[in-house]
DNA sequence: CGCAATGAGTTGCAATAAGCAACCTAAAGC
DNA sequence: GCTTTAGGTTGCTTATTGCAACTCATTGCG
């Protein structure tokens, strides 16, 4: 990762990549959204190296994405088990999911998500308006709040100029 | 990343964690959106060696997300511009950010998407059903396409069972 | 109670990837 | 022609990953 990075600091995608920017992270949390709890499923399922998985196990629940609790049934087993922040990122796991669906298996469906409830599929995650419209790249802007550092402010100040227009 | 992962084959998470995951791809991808064309302007915009930013372009060209392009005006610059598939992580870079300002950034805004045009905030970025309810994990599933691999399969057939609950 | 088994890690070491500076090549500018 | 600029590549150092072995507390069992 990243140690010396300009922009790394105030910027919340560089925040974000800094956390799950990783090859096991995002792993990590799907198999927390498919109901794997414990130290030795998370390495089951996943083939990841012990020392690897406690160390982002630890990011997680210091970051604030997993709990770590201790069973009480059985005081060997810990449980990691999805935040409330941690099962806000469904967006982020579902539109990655799709976006990989559609451009990086090619031909194939491995995988759908669909409504529990009804069977259903679920259509692709969009960036909408307040009233509901459908937003392009072009449509969008991003501005710097008020607790934005200057190298962020100045990025973002020289981005607005640039128009995004597809290749 | 990991080299050896026995669900890294057919799952879409996997597979784009597998392009996506690491240090430097998703910020790349964010200056890419913000109107960053050529390999200067990403080093300095990033403060990213360059033989990384060399690797992660070539990457991200092989997957189509970037498309390169030998500028016809100066033939020495080569302008690399995201293309369709790449403009589709709009949803992802969007819903990640929106995630890291609410989460990761703690009582402060350093930035904010806004609408182009009016200038009005964009809502958090959701997973919906076809008629537009916003749908929680619990309320969506995940099932085995038509080209799901064993692997893939039994590993959402066991997740069914177990439910997404809050810890 | 004694003891093997289980869950959750940690430690040490080899392989791999990231970071950095220097170098190279081709095209522009003058 | 000579210098500058853009876009890389190469070699070397340092950090991270992967793997196996080990620790340590708890627990089921005879």
């Amino acid at each position: 990762m990243s140690k010396t990075n300009p922009f790394q600091s105030n910027c919340p995608i560089a925040r974000v990549t800094h956390l799950l920017g990783d090859g096991w992270t995002l792993l990590v949390i799907r198999e927390a959204f498919l109901g794997t709890r414990t130290f030795n499923e998370f390495e089951r399922e996943l083939g990841i190296a012990r020392n690897i998985l406690s160390a982002r196990l630890k990011t997680l629940v210091k970051a604030g994405v997993l709990a770590r609790r201790v069973s009480e049934v059985d005081r060997r087993v810990v449980e990691y088990r999805l935040t409330q922040p941690g099962l806000d990122l469904l967006p982020v796991l579902v539109s990655l999911a799709q976006w990989a669906g559609r451009h990086l298996c090619c031909e194939s469906v491995p995988m759908r998500f669909v409504e529990r409830a009804s069977g259903a599929d679920i259509p692709p995650v969009a960036v909408r308006s307040a009233t509901g419209e459908v937003l392009g790249p072009s449509a969008i802007a991003m501005v710097a709040g008020p607790q934005a550092d200057d190298q962020l402010k100045s990025r973002l100040d020289r981005a607005v100029s640039t128009s995004v227009r597809p290749a």
